[in-house]
DNA sequence: TAGACATTCAACCATTTGGTTGACCATTTA
DNA sequence: TAAATGGTCAACCAAATGGTTGAATGTCTA
């Protein structure tokens, strides 16, 4: 019982983490951050087919990322907003981060700014 | 000067989340939370190749999540604490904001601390 | 009904990934 | 010095990944 959960959870996991592993697929996330997007429209900014975009967007969803709603020719994609948390939570009991870390996140942003 | 940080940002974020997208390496990963080990011990428990193992290991320390110090004929694989950093915090920044954008971030990480 | 549009499918390709094995190198120990 | 130990390297392999193109499917619109 406890097999199979830490098995399925490991699936997610290994599903979460390697959908992130790619830069087109978190700028997908981003920009579907700001608002649902028809696949075409997900498309339009990026350098490669339509098709390529739609094999990303399966990735996410497989990976319980996004979900997809088809109303009428259009399929809609929307950010699924819990889904990181598996991700979250074996980062944290990983890491040993406190749920609001400022201080590592504070400098983290230093470290960033200070390379400019 | 900014485009440069974030491309290598998300090269940085790429390996972190490609590390962490394989059960094997996120198994060696909790070993390492409880000590330092050598890589023979990392193998130990698993049922696969030395050869293999220590590939795995270089793949975490491309990442950066852990350093290898050789003494003598052992080579130390230790844990980098910090390693997952970025990645936290791209995740927290994919929950939170409308864009990464470092300015946004680092005005909500002073008005955080201002609030405390 | 005939296009046009939105999206996926199928076949294909190059590269990467995760594993194997056996040889090799360095270091310790008997 | 000889043998054992710790670890990597090199070559190889099968499967997965990320991309392409062209055809196919379903839906809207003139």
């Amino acid at each position: 019982m406890h097999m199979i959960n830490l098995h399925f959870m490991n699936q997610r996991l290994d599903h979460i983490f390697s959908a992130l592993a790619d830069p087109t697929r978190r700028q997908i996330l981003m920009m579907l951050l700001e608002d649902d997007m028809a696949v075409t429209d997900v498309a339009e900014p990026f350098e490669m087919s339509l098709a390529a975009i739609s094999k990303h967007l399966g990735v996410l969803c497989v990976a319980g990322l996004i979900t997809q709603e088809r109303r009428g020719r259009v399929k809609w994609c929307k950010l699924e907003p819990d889904a990181t948390q598996s991700a979250w939570t074996w980062m944290q009991g990983f890491g040993q981060f406190e749920t609001l870390d400022l201080d590592g996140l504070e400098s983290y942003i230093e470290t960033i700014l200070k390379d400019n």
